[in-house]
DNA sequence: AGTCGAACGTGACCCGTGTCATGGCATCAG
DNA sequence: CTGATGCCATGACACGGGTCACGTTCGACT
């Protein structure tokens, strides 16, 4: 299961599937009761947006349930997925620590449970509980992470068949399930989104999953895609 | 003047123009003397590696005095520069704190001071003292922010030209003096490295300087770079 | 069932740039 | 002076992939 409740999730990480670097787990119980005081529980609908990059930044937002897509977009209307949020992150974070504006669109790619809490008192929560603190260094240590990764992919790439075969990879580690005919992994995005993933256009990506499907590396079926010959991925990887 | 001496440091940082950012500034007495009791200066030549990619972490490296390149390197052997550490900046920091290798690898790109400061200690210097938590936490924040730049410039970027344009109006902010003919600033790296900075080839670089010229946005003499038409690379920029 | 819009597939064309190759121009050691 | 070395300049060429165009497939809704 999910986060089952943003109201328990102190409680009951030890039973929850969120990874180790949640935010949530692991708390003092006077830090959960002072979180727990602090933050405002919200529902979104998909599609609704909780910050707008160059907005200069209201607070946090703690992801219980739910995708939130985080991109970028410049002043021609290209646009760059940074990443798909899961629930246990923290967004908007840097924004809030260093006091600058947001640097990235927050926008709902299903229904979202999202815990809210204001810049002030986060911060004032932070100077009070030091623990918490280092788990906030902890948190932006991964968003590096993950953000370092994604350079990796973009400036050292030489194809874009390298960029989305680093992509498929990424996501068996983190959502695939192995079977008898490889790793299936359902894609909750479309090429369009791919294509806004690793830099490059729908177009592309289509044409690459065609390769990839010829290559039998691949197979699609709707919207499952089953990894038949992981090894062929990682050789375009090198 | 820069960092004077890694012994002073946190004395005297009012006078010093090291960022705000900087770590060593604004700690309170106690902390400044624990961070003095656990830190171990050393001096780099030109050239030295304090770390590589992959390795695991030993500590982090407080820059006091010289540049220091961090790389990544592919498999194939290519390599894109993420970025040139300055003086103030603590290297290594998010791979101690989330306990995962170091994922550049820093060399140094001139006579450098470094205090070093070892993982364990670090890490229970943190424990001990939560302002300084905060602070790396900032630092952090920081270092996304940066990477964060370079994603956009990587993946936001319709050619090598924008790319070089941001690069330039990049460093003019950050080093540039301003004379009657333009933005004067000193290149310190070569074409090859500033081809590494942005993904593409050297003789690319090469070409875009050229075309640069031609176009009268800048004027290049030796290593001195001149901004001569800001509002042409901007533009390039959108 | 039919209709409509969103998402996907694929061909044609052409610009940008990686790669290879060659040569100029510094600095430095012998 | 001469050769070596590192850095920069520039031409030729091939190819990846962005863009435009059009057709197909799929699911949602009436």
């Amino acid at each position: 299961m999910r986060l089952p409740n943003g109201l328990q999730a102190t409680e009951n990480c030890q039973t929850c599937d969120l990874h180790s670097e949640d935010f949530f787990c692991r708390l003092s119980p006077e830090a959960s009761q002072a979180l727990e005081s602090i933050k405002l529980t919200n529902i979104y609908p998909k599609g609704a947006v909780l910050f707008f990059e160059e907005q200069s930044p209201r607070g946090v937002f703690m992801l219980c349930r739910g995708r939130v897509k985080l991109s970028v977009c410049s002043a021609d209307g290209k646009m760059l997925i940074l990443r798909i949020a899961e629930p246990g992150e923290l967004l908007g974070l840097s924004a809030v620590v260093s006091d600058r504006l947001y640097k990235a669109t927050a926008e709902t790619l299903e229904t979202c449970q999202v815990n809210f809490i204001r810049k002030e008192d986060f911060l004032s929560f932070l100077r009070e509980h030091g623990e918490a603190c280092f788990r906030v260094a902890q948190h932006l240590s991964q968003n590096y992470h993950t953000a370092y990764v994604q350079i990796r992919s973009l400036g050292l790439s030489h194809s874009a068949l390298e960029k989305l075969a680093r992509l498929l990879l990424d996501w068996c580690r983190g959502n695939g399930t192995q079977t008898e005919q490889g790793i299936r992994l359902k894609l909750g995005l479309t090429h369009e989104e791919i294509a806004k993933m690793i830099g490059t256009s729908r177009e592309t990506v289509s044409r690459l999953f065609s390769e990839l499907k010829g290559r039998e590396a691949i197979h699609l079926k709707g919207s499952t895609l089953i990894i038949r010959d992981t090894a062929a991925l990682e050789a375009i990887t090198n």
